[in-house]
RNA sequence: GGGGACGUGGUCUAGGCUGGACAAGGACACCGGAUUGUCACUCCGGAGAUCGCGGGUUCGAAUCCCGUCGUCCCCGCCA
């Protein structure tokens, strides 16, 4: 039986010839088991003696002649095994050493890019024998369960969608990192376990074993750490960092996520950052995904956002823009529409392109659907060759007229019609629309529509009148409406913005309060008092007090944007090693209960006792 | 915390409404055999499941009911 011999000095293939991904720089040494890359090999190479080392892929066991196809990080190449007596004992998935010859095909497969050119096998040797497998490696990924996938992702991973998505994060990652490197930011890592920081959502704590009873909590962002670096000297800071928030997971949302944190000194308008902001997108979707992305990208108040799309985060890849005709309906004899406004509503219209063809039931069920979102009800036109409307018979030919014109309703489309307080009435209308545009095919899917939203309110109402932030407490607000603080608080806008990508947000940040005397006033209005804010952030408080410059940044959330520009559903196709929806991981069986004595050890019972949980 | 969908050999699923010859069918994977130009190789043969778990209804439950666990999606919650 052949034995697979291994030459002294088998030279590796010279740099440059290769454009696959991911190209990297060869040491000589480090190819000692190999010569070459499996999907790398073109005709070009025929003739030459090369060492290959993967996984078989694929069988074809034809008697006296087995083909194999071999994969590794880098593709797959045909590989022939004529009279050796081993490859018949090869299984898929088994990790093998090849050496043989590089030889053009008989029949090439123009499925395959090294499919002109097939290696004869004159050596095997197995490294490593594979179980049979759960499933097979290939992208077609919907004939496997997630939980499957998630418990062996060994081999889930080892799929070439996955790899891409892995590299695209990696790729993602470091020119996130040239560029702001060539920007003068400093990535610096801040605590894991630290004290619990004021972001809103729950923390996950860790028991420490030194202080009984006491406990670290998991940052839900490194928030009041990057501002005190900003007051340590460090003038621009970022960091790529795990943050952690125990909330009920989503498609979304995973407890724990990647943040791409960063923030600058000296700063007290957002204007220097968006426009540093814009080139690290555009660069990073250049380098990551070869996608050019214009810039500036357009700009929206919050209040603009939520009057022509009722969204904080609209999806700019399409128009149907909300149109204000109140004017049109105040005196125009439809009570329904003209009480709305008395009472300090307004009338919006959607015009939905093409929308004409919607029959009576549909248009029922529209309405049903604005209902439900809080709509207080829907009217609609249709611009035929005449203009139809229920609302014919109540109002004149002209104000339907109007609505038309100012929706810029072509023939064939349909205007909805709604009335009623902006707070409700806005985002039912949003999101009608959204869901239209959807169900319509109205979104070009390949457009990629950033934009900013500024200026959102400083507070929201929160429980029994108090307000809360709707950013977070250090959010510094507009100089101009400072007044408003102690008269309207709830109007008063903040130094705070949005980076929206397709209707998704994909960062979030502000300009932060770097004077004490200010950051206690909206403590103050946030109920905390004094006492209360030197136990939470007193270390946070004293480093206002030495000398910290204006500062603002922003935080990405890092998972969504690999997940957007892998067009993946879910973050767990973009993360390693993520978690189902009940915040498990069936490959490691976590969370898991711990053994008594840990417990003991920590100062810690368990109510109920600690519930068993078999080993996955 | 609430709502919805799902759970059948290793994997994916058919069957479930209308309970009975279903000690459960198929595909892929696996095992044995044949096979010298395949590329989702093919052909022949084989093994493998008490239908998530617990209880109930019934003469009889994969199928109906209740509970429970798990997975997925959504609301609440969460930047």
């Amino acid at each position: 039986m052949p034995q697979l011999r291994l030459s002294k000095h088998l030279p590796c293939r010279p740099l440059g010839v290769s454009g696959r991904f991911p190209p990297y720089n060869r040491l000589g040494k480090e190819f000692a088991m190999r010569s070459d890359r499996c999907g790398e090999l073109t005709a070009q190479d025929v003739g030459r003696r090369v060492r290959l080392a993967g996984w078989v892929h694929r069988l074809r066991d034809l008697g006296g002649i087995t083909f194999v196809d071999l994969r590794d990080a880098s593709g797959i190449v045909q590989v022939l095994f004529r009279d050796l007596d081993q490859a018949h004992q090869l299984s898929r998935e088994d990790v093998v050493q090849v050496e043989g010859t590089v030889a053009r095909r008989e029949a090439p497969n123009p499925e395959l890019p090294t499919g002109e050119v097939e290696v004869e096998a004159e050596g095997l040797r197995v490294l490593a024998q594979a179980a049979p497998l759960p499933f097979a490696v290939d992208d077609d990924v919907s004939g496997t369960g997630e939980e499957t996938r998630l418990k062996y992702r060994f081999i889930d991973l080892r799929r070439p969608r996955m790899q891409r998505n892995l590299a695209l994060r990696h790729r993602l990652c470091m020119s996130v990192r040239s560029f702001l490197d060539r920007q003068g930011f400093v990535e610096v890592e801040t605590p894991v376990l630290t004290r619990s920081t004021p972001e809103g959502a729950r923390d996950f704590l860790v028991p420490c074993r030194l202080v009984p009873g006491t406990f670290y909590a998991l940052p839900q962002s490194p928030q009041l750490f990057k501002q005190i670096l900003i007051a340590s000297g460090v003038e621009r800071y970022f960091q790529i960092v795990r943050c952690f928030r125990d909330e009920d997971l989503r498609a979304d949302r995973q407890p724990e996520f990647t943040q791409l944190d960063l923030e600058m000194g000296f700063l007290d308008t957002p204007e220097p950052l968006f426009a540093l902001l814009e080139e690290l997108m555009a660069h990073v979707f250049r380098e990551a995904a070869k996608i050019e992305l214009p810039t500036p990208f357009p700009r929206l108040t919050y209040a603009e956002a939520m009057a022509s799309y009722g969204s904080d985060k609209p999806d700019l890849r399409f128009g149907m823009k909300l149109v204000d005709v109140s004017d049109l309906f105040a005196d125009a004899g439809f009570r329904v529409f003209a009480r709305a406004i008395a009472d300090g509503g307004r009338v919006c219209a959607l015009c939905v392109p093409g929308g004409g063809d919607f029959s009576r039931g549909e248009l029922n069920r529209v309405e049903e659907e604005a209902v439900a979102l809080g709509a207080p009800g829907l009217s609609w036109l249709k611009r035929a060759e005449e203009i139809t409307s229920p609302l014919a018979k109540f109002v004149g030919e002209g104000v339907l007229q109007g609505v038309v014109e100012r929706t810029g309703a072509q023939e064939g489309d349909l205007v909805l019609l709604s009335a009623g307080p902006p707070a409700a009435l806005n985002p039912a209308v949003g999101e009608l629309r959204r869901r239209l545009a959807h169900e319509r095919g109205l979104v070009d899917t390949g457009a990629w529509a950033p934009a900013w939203i500024t200026d959102f309110p400083l507070f929201k109402a929160g429980e029994g009148g108090r307000l809360d932030s709707e950013h977070h407490p250090f959010t510094a607000p507009h100089e101009e409406d400072l007044p408003l603080l102690e008269e309207d608080p709830l109007r008063a806008r903040a130094k705070c913005y949005d980076l929206v990508l397709n209707g998704v947000e994909l960062a979030s940040g502000s300009i932060r309060i770097h004077r004490r005397d200010v950051q206690q006033q909206i403590l103050s209005l946030l109920g905390i008092d004094q006492e209360e804010a030197e136990r939470r952030f007193g270390f946070f408080l004293r480093a206002l007090e030495y000398g910290a410059p204006p500062h603002g940044g922003i935080a990405f959330g890092l998972d969504r944007w690999v997940m957007m520009l892998a067009g993946e559903r879910t973050l767990r196709e973009v993360i390693a090693f993520p978690k189902t929806a009940g915040g498990s991981c069936p490959l490691t069986g976590a969370p898991a209960p711990v053994d008594e004595a840990q417990l003991t050890e920590l100062g810690l019972t368990v109510e109920g006792g600690a519930s068993t949980n078999p080993d996955p």
